[in-house]
DNA sequence: AGCTAATTTCTGTGATTACTGACATTACAG
DNA sequence: CTGTAATGTCAGTAATCACAGAAATTAGCT
C-alpha cells in the first residue's frame, strides 16, 4: 500500500503530535494510518506502508489495544488479525481522555490524598499543605467534570462546546464574577 | 533547603506526571518545588534541594519561562535572580492549556487546513478526506471552546465544571439526544 | 501428529533526550 | 577598570527510549 502525499503528511504530523503528548511516534502513526484507511488492516500492510519492522508493529498494536483505540477484526477465509479504529474522531478523543484519566489522573489524585493524610505533614509547612489540598480539589473537580463530559452522547458534547462561554449567563445569581465575560 | 518527605513525594510524582505528558522530568520537578515553596527561590537553592547541576537548572528555568509558568523576582540587596510561580493551581492550568494550544493545537489545525486545500487531495480517497475534514472541525470546535473557557474568571470556570453534565438540560429543544443523560 | 503462517517476545543496537561540568558571558560592586 | 558573583552556553557523556532482527511461541490447517 503506497501512501498518497496528503495521507503521508497527516500521518507524519500525527506522529509528531503524539510525541509531544507522551505517545510513541510509531504508535501514533499506526493509529493515524488506521484512521485514514477506514478499514481493517493486517500487520503486514502496516509494515509495508510505514516501513517499520514487523515486531514494532506488533508491540505498537498491543499498545493501541491497551489504550482501547483499536480492536481486532477477522475476515472470512483470512487467518490474519486485522485491526480497525473508530472513524469517529470524537469517540477517539473520548477514549483517550478516559484512558489518560485512569492511567495518570486517578493515581495522582490518590498520591495527593496520601500526602494530605500523612500525619507528618501537619508539622510541615502549612502553605505547602494548603496548596496540595487545592491541587487535590482542582484535580477532583476536573476529574468529575471529565467523567460527565465523556459520558455525554457525542452530539450533546458538541453542543455544550459550541455553547461555550455563553454558559456563564446561565450561572448568574451565584457569586459568579462578570468580568472577562467575553 | 532540605525537602520534607511529603514535599519530596509530591515533587517526584509531579516529575513522573510531567514525563507522561511530554514535559521534561526535571522541569516539572522544579516547577513543583517552586509551587510548594510558595516564595521566590534562586537557582542555587534549586540546585541544592533537587541535587541537579546548575546548568540544568538554568535551562529548565528557561523552559519554564517559555511556558510562562514562572517569572523572575528581584529581592532588595540580592543580585541573584529569584523565580516564582503562581500558587493558584487553576491559573497554572490555564497557562498550560493556553500554551499547549499555541504550540501544538494551532499548528495541527494549520496542517489539516493545508491537507484539505491540497488539490491533489481531490483525487485521493474520499473517505480519508472526509475524516480529515471531521478532524479539523473537531479541533476547531475544541480550540474555540478552550479559548473561551480559559478566558473565564477562575470562579466561573469552577462553577461551569461543577455544573457538569446538568448543562445538557439547558440545551433541550435542539436535536440533543437524551440518552446517557445520567 | 507435522507443517506453515501468523504473531509475540526478547536482546542487542541505534537514536534521542537529559544532564553534567567546563568554559564563556554578563552584571554588578568597588 | 578590575575582580567576583551570577548566569548562560556548549560539548561530551549518561540514561532513556525506540526499533530491528532473531528466536520462540501460538494458531490453524491437513
Amino acid at each position: 500500500m503506497e501512501l498518497r502525499p496528503v495521507a503521508r503528511r497527516f500521518i507524519l504530523h500525527w506522529g509528531e503530535m503524539g510525541s509531544k503528548w507522551g505517545i510513541n511516534r510509531t504508535v501514533s502513526q499506526i493509529h493515524a494510518l488506521l484512521y485514514l484507511a477506514g478499514r481493517p488492516l493486517h500487520a503486514e500492510e502496516i509494515v509495508e506502508t510505514l516501513n517499520i519492522a514487523r515486531s514494532n508493529v506488533s508491540s505498537s498494536i498491543r499498545e493501541l489495544q491497551s489504550w482501547k483505540l483499536i480492536h481486532v477484526v477477522h475476515l472470512m477465509s483470512d487467518r490474519r488479525d486485522h485491526f480497525e479504529t473508530s472513524t469517529d474522531v470524537w469517540e477517539l478523543f473520548r477514549t483517550v481522555v478516559r484512558e489518560r484519566k485512569v492511567r495518570e489522573f486517578d493515581p495522582t489524585v490518590e498520591v495527593l490524598r496520601e500526602c494530605l493524610a500523612d500525619s507528618n505533614f501537619n508539622r510541615e509547612d502549612a502553605g505547602a499543605q494548603q496548596r496540595i489540598r487545592e491541587t487535590l480539589q482542582f484535580m477532583e473537580t476536573l476529574s468529575a467534570w471529565g467523567d460527565e463530559m465523556v459520558r455525554l452522547p457525542r452530539e450533546t458534547l458538541v453542543k455544550v462546546m459550541k455553547l461555550g462561554s455563553k454558559i456563564q449567563q446561565l450561572l448568574r445569581g451565584g457569586s459568579t464574577s462578570r468580568k472577562n465575560a467575553g
